[in-house]
DNA sequence: TGAACAGGCGCC
DNA sequence: AAAGGGCGCCTGTTCA
């Protein structure tokens, strides 16, 4: 008989324990009266030496017991050989959501308590380390010999980026059960021979292959003509994020658990031992032997989840999007991270200064007022502008502004941009904090992420260390720093008007097709045709500007799902002139009075969304929206919304992914220099030779253009191209040189 | 010390 | 009553 303890945050939930499962669901449990109730400040004398198992609820035994402050990723599951967590059952009154994983948590543990259930551990004979180049033949020509025609492969490094740091070694698992972790020491001319050979005739399977490929490619020139990958299989079967890691999919699908608990248990005892703070430690301080069975175990997983998750293949839709897009985006992406954002040095460190010196200069100014110095004194600390708490107070306590109406979610005054525009007009102050504000997110964004970022050659191969999709758009301090090399362009490549393109051919609204096929001024052309403007469209700019304004903030504004009253607020920000709720629910009935396909397809998606809680894009990705069920109408709404915007705007990201995927395959059978560095948004940023750029521009129109069956007849999607010798076009020279 | 949260801002 | 979608980054604050 399994002896049992029960732990859990508060007594008062005990009943409710005891009803559902110490008398219920674990008739088992020899001893009820062991049982402790843990309460906030812990008082704990369990001796968990006296038990088979514990079982622990809530979040805060977990963490005392075990150290893991996620009970729901582990609610079920054995961790330490006696510790089952569960989530609270407090929390499903207000996460019903949860009660599914609630019910499979408990049945698990009762059949981890009756036995029924066991947690694997692999034995020496089947999982081991590989240090010696003769065994690493051996094995590898095992491998090649196997009964599967695929393997799972799966690397430990030194650092994030294959620039960055080199393969410490790797891991291989060729049939179930069975793996071994290979020091990289051993990797000879003959073993990389037996390893190509290896890759040539199997399948490999990696989870998240964009990283390893980095690896193996950058720093031992091997090939993978055919490769799985299982994060993006678990990726296409549910979208959510942040439950695709290695760790959760081998708690959920293997009988493994936590088998790298041990491991980070030993470098946490390393780590205080050695006096190591988290950041610095690095996994070469790992012995070989401490990290065989981890490192092997990650090729274990990975092929048993690779078995589990083929079968999902067998859906036509499914197989498309991981075929046809996911699995091309990667080895895409692959390599447009190793060729890398070509900045210049010497431009950064230009800009830095100059933001230098700006942020100087605005802060002096901000000590001319003597409410700053007061605000120092008084709070006994330097002022920061970077504290919200700090700015609330030298605004409203110390230079008795009158604060906005703006507030921020949680209720509190806002200081964000909207609310400083406002009050710059009693007081210079906030004028002078917008100014600070920017210039510091600037650099320190930016420019200072990026200058200890690149390499050798100036380039910054490593796309985790700047997100190219929040550089300041009309700005060139940052823009201009990305400079083509001598005898290069720099060529960006634009769709226009993308979502509302996808949309119009979806919704198969004849007339918002005609918008586009017309060609000329968009938003010029929607405000003549909605509001019957008696002049030329070039001419509606000039003479019509707020209706243009008007039909542009609905044209927008519907494919994001906003309503009157946001319309009629953007209407006002944009024009300066009060537009009220009603004029815009006017311009909207007209709007869809002259594009009723949409309004109709609009209507059909949000009702079969409403019924059905999920929806495909045009290329097949699905999306679930479990909260259209939700008992609260904001939270369906917001899902409704969410749903319609991803069905145009993952449709318009995925033409211009596709488009750029064909144009880099197909630039390597052109004889010039052409190399796509980054996609942002709906653009396709590349460096071309001088001498190929009108025939780059050629063959990335026609891959972008190509008819994937989401196109307007006879009008393929628009393309604006821009060559420069940087980024920002010649500006970062006007305004700074 | 470091995780989690809040507030803010940038892009499409 | 609420009132436009998404993503991702940085900084400051708080708490265990």
């Amino acid at each position: 008989m399994a002896r049992i303890a029960l732990i859990e945050t508060k007594p008062s939930r005990q009943k409710h324990l005891e009803f559902d499962f110490v008398t219920d669901r674990f008739a088992l449990c020899s001893d009820p009266s062991k049982k402790k109730v843990l309460k906030g400040d812990v008082d704990l004398e369990i001796d968990v030496d006296d038990f088979d198992w514990v079982i622990l609820v809530g979040s805060e035994p977990t963490k005392y017991f075990t150290k893991i402050t996620s009970v729901t990723e582990y609610s079920g599951k054995v961790v330490d050989k006696k510790f089952i967590p569960l989530i609270n059952p407090a929390m499903l009154s207000f996460k019903p959501e949860m009660k599914q994983k609630w019910k499979e948590s408990i049945e698990s543990a009762e059949q981890y308590v009756t036995g029924q259930l066991k947690q694997k551990e692999l034995s020496e004979d089947k999982i081991y380390g590989i240090t010696d180049s003769r065994d690493l033949y051996v094995f590898l020509d095992k491998a090649i010999d196997s009964d599967y025609d695929f393997i799972a492969l799966d690397c430990e490094t030194t650092a994030l980026y294959p620039r960055d740091g080199y393969m410490l070694g790797f891991s291989l698992s060729y049939e179930p059960e069975h793996g071994a972790y290979v020091s990289a020491d051993c990797i000879d001319e003959k073993a990389e021979h037996l390893m190509q050979l290896l890759f040539d005739k199997k399948r490999v399977v990696f989870h998240n292959a964009k990283f390893d490929l980095g690896f193996f490619e950058f720093h031992f020139g091997f090939k993978f003509p055919r490769f799985e990958d299982t994060m993006l299989l678990h990726y296409v079967n549910n979208e959510q994020p942040g439950t695709h890691g290695l760790k959760q999919l081998s708690l959920k699908y293997t009988d493994y658990g936590d088998y790298e608990k041990p491991m980070y248990d030993w470098i946490e005892q390393y780590r205080k031992q050695h006096g190591i703070l988290k950041d610095s430690f690095q996994w070469e301080m790992i012995p070989f032997d401490i990290m065989k069975k981890y490192a092997a175990m990650d090729a274990v997983c990975t092929f048993i989840l690779f078995q589990k998750f083929e079968e999902y293949t067998k859906d036509k839709k499914f197989y498309k999007v991981y075929t046809d897009i996911l699995l091309p985006a990667c080895r895409f992406l692959t390599d447009v991270q190793d060729n890398g954002v070509p900045f210049d040095k010497e431009r950064l460190w230009k800009s830095t200064e100059l933001m230098q010196t700006d942020i100087e200069q605005a802060i002096e100014k901000l000590y001319e007022f003597k409410e700053v110095k007061e605000f120092e004194e008084k709070e006994q600390k330097e002022f920061n502008p970077n504290s919200t708490i700090q700015l609330r107070s030298l605004l409203f306590d110390y230079l008795g502004l009158e604060p906005t109406s703006i507030k921020t979610s949680t209720g509190a005054t806002s200081t964000n941009q909207e609310a400083l525009n406002i009050l710059s007009e009693s007081h210079d102050v906030p004028k002078l904090i917008l100014d600070i504000r920017q210039k510091v997110k600037i650099k320190n964004t930016y420019l200072d992420k990026i200058i200890p970022a690149l390499n050798r050659d100036g380039r910054l191969s490593s796309s985790g260390k700047l997100n190219m999709q929040q550089i300041p758009r009309d700005n060139p301090i940052v823009k201009g720093c990305i400079k083509a090399k001598p005898g290069n362009k720099i060529v960006a490549m634009d769709l226009t008007t993308a979502e509302v393109y996808v949309a119009a051919v979806l919704a198969n609204d004849k007339n918002l097709q005609d918008v586009f096929r017309q060609g000329g001024n968009f938003h010029s052309t929607i405000a003549k045709l909605v509001f019957n403007l008696p002049c030329e469209v070039d001419d509606v700019a000039e003479y019509y500007s707020v209706e243009r304004q008007q039909a542009k903030a609905v044209t927008f504004g519907i494919m994001y799902g906003a309503g009157a009253y946001k319309i009629s607020e953007q209407v006002t920000k944009d024009s300066g002139k009060y537009f009220s709720k009603s004029e815009a629910e006017e311009v909207i009935r007209d709007y869809f009075t002259k594009f009723y396909g949409l309004k109709k397809w609009l209507d059909d998606r949000k009702a079969f969304i409403s019924q059905y809680a999920y929806d495909f894009s045009y290329f097949g990705r699905k999306r679930r929206l479990p909260n259209v069920k939700s008992d609260n109408k904001g939270i369906v709404a917001h899902e409704i919304r969410s749903g319609i915007n991803s069905l145009v705007q993952s449709a318009a990201s995925d033409i211009n992914l596709l488009g750029a995927i064909d144009c880099h395959n197909e630039l390597k059978n052109v004889d010039y220099k052409a190399n796509i560095f980054a996609l942002v948004h709906d653009s396709i940023l590349a460096e071309v030779e001088e001498a190929g750029v009108d025939r780059y521009k050629e063959l990335l129109r026609d891959c972008v253009q190509r008819d994937r069956g989401l196109s307007i007849p006879g009008c393929p999607i628009g393309c604006d191209f821009e060559v420069g010798d940087d980024y920002s076009m010649g500006k970062f020279e006007e305004k700074y040189l």
